[in-house]
DNA sequence: TTTTATTTGTACGATAGCGTTCATTTTGCT
DNA sequence: AGCAAAATGAACGCTATCGTACAAATAAAA
């Protein structure tokens, strides 16, 4: 599962027909391995699923280790790319922080995320480095906008804080509540719109209140 | 994983030597799980480590199935046992709550509660009453006390709320933070009893802060 | 059309794990 | 000591899956 693995192609050429297959066999992987979990998967379903035979899988990927890599690197990158924390420019505070407690709350509420989660605690025993690049590409990212973005707000005056990593932290906190844990144990959890506004106005107000100069 | 399989065997007499090698058998179980996942773990190993005969295992434990949920019905019945609120009776809302944080952080930052997070998340995909049970003897449970404590704090003229149990959700989620999730796919996070106290602290003045009347 | 790259199906070897059978041995009770 | 219950070890059948080999078929490129 290391960087130079991404690509265990050295000798094929990449046809369009071929690109494809690659995409279609990273997709039915991610089905079967969010569903059923890295060892429970095979990588015939998994060939079914994307009408290729097993061969093309094996001629494409090193073995299912680095296929399954393969497949967090994608959703890791995808969730780089959906999950990001504007900035102050021309909006309030509050605006600001209310933005990203929804953005929040529908982004890690989705089956897809859930599932991902679930699938991914179980493999960091597995291999560690697989729970590092989420976190990099998640939490730790958002965490770390979230505090530059208090920092800024700070240094306005808006704020008090003796310790903004520690403040930036409680957001998500006071955000998720108990939610994720509650929707990765158990059932669904199914949130209207409303409730969402609710859920986020509540978290805001609250990490004000706490943080008034 | 039905409830009625608790005890499989109908014909085998508890002696002595046989309630040590179910103990020893579960306690093996528990440690092969834990580090592999029900389906990476197997069976063979699980006798080994509990110094016990396959046979044994088969003629105590319906199947692998069966065994896995023994270890997680034992281990949520240790968690029901060590993760309490206690009451009002003598003390103060404030001190109740400090002394609930610092339990938290202990009880959950465990090494051994973050593998079984782990590997439950996993298996709540292949068996969902796996997860329910887990709530129910731990985050429900936590949660249900927190609201009947805070109801008569709230009774009392202590505390403000317009959703009890919103507020009782806050609590658990300003404790943690987002830590859980770093432990559960990140690297072992250690925290000082300084540390703890530090966030317990925190997290108490500002649940307060905001619930105050 | 010819050539080359790629894919496919099928078969195969190797490994591993579940759960069972059974003859033998050990244990604990009386 | 004698007896019944329980544990053991070794072997077995079975199924599943990984990853590979190879000849045939197909697709793209020249």
């Amino acid at each position: 599962m290391l960087d130079a693995d991404i690509n265990q192609t050295h000798k094929l050429i990449d046809r369009p027909a071929s690109q494809r297959k690659i995409a279609d066999i990273l997709a039915a992987a991610r089905v079967e391995f969010f569903a059923n979990g890295f060892s429970a998967a095979t990588i015939e379903a998994i060939a079914a699923r994307a009408q290729v035979s097993k061969v093309t899988i094996y001629s494409r990927f090193k073995d299912k280790d680095n296929l399954f890599g393969q497949v967090v690197r994608a959703e890791c990158a995808d969730m780089r790319k959906n999950f990001t924390v504007e900035n102050l420019e021309n909006k309030s505070l509050r605006d600001v922080l209310l933005h990203a407690a929804l953005g929040m709350l529908d982004f890690l509420m989705r089956d897809e995320m859930i599932r991902f989660e679930r699938i991914l605690a179980a493999e960091v025993t597995r291999d560690p480095k697989i729970g590092e690049r989420f976190l990099d590409n998640g939490p730790r990212r958002l965490l770390q906008d979230l505090t530059n973005l208090l920092q800024l707000s700070l240094e306005k005056g808006e704020i008090k804080s003796d310790d903004i990593v520690a403040s930036a932290e409680m957001f998500p906190g006071l955000v998720m509540g108990r939610m994720d844990l509650f929707m990765r144990y158990g059932h669904k959890v199914k949130l209207s719109a409303a409730d969402k506004q609710k859920r986020a106005k509540r978290a805001v107000d609250a990490w004000i209140l706490i943080h008034q100069p």
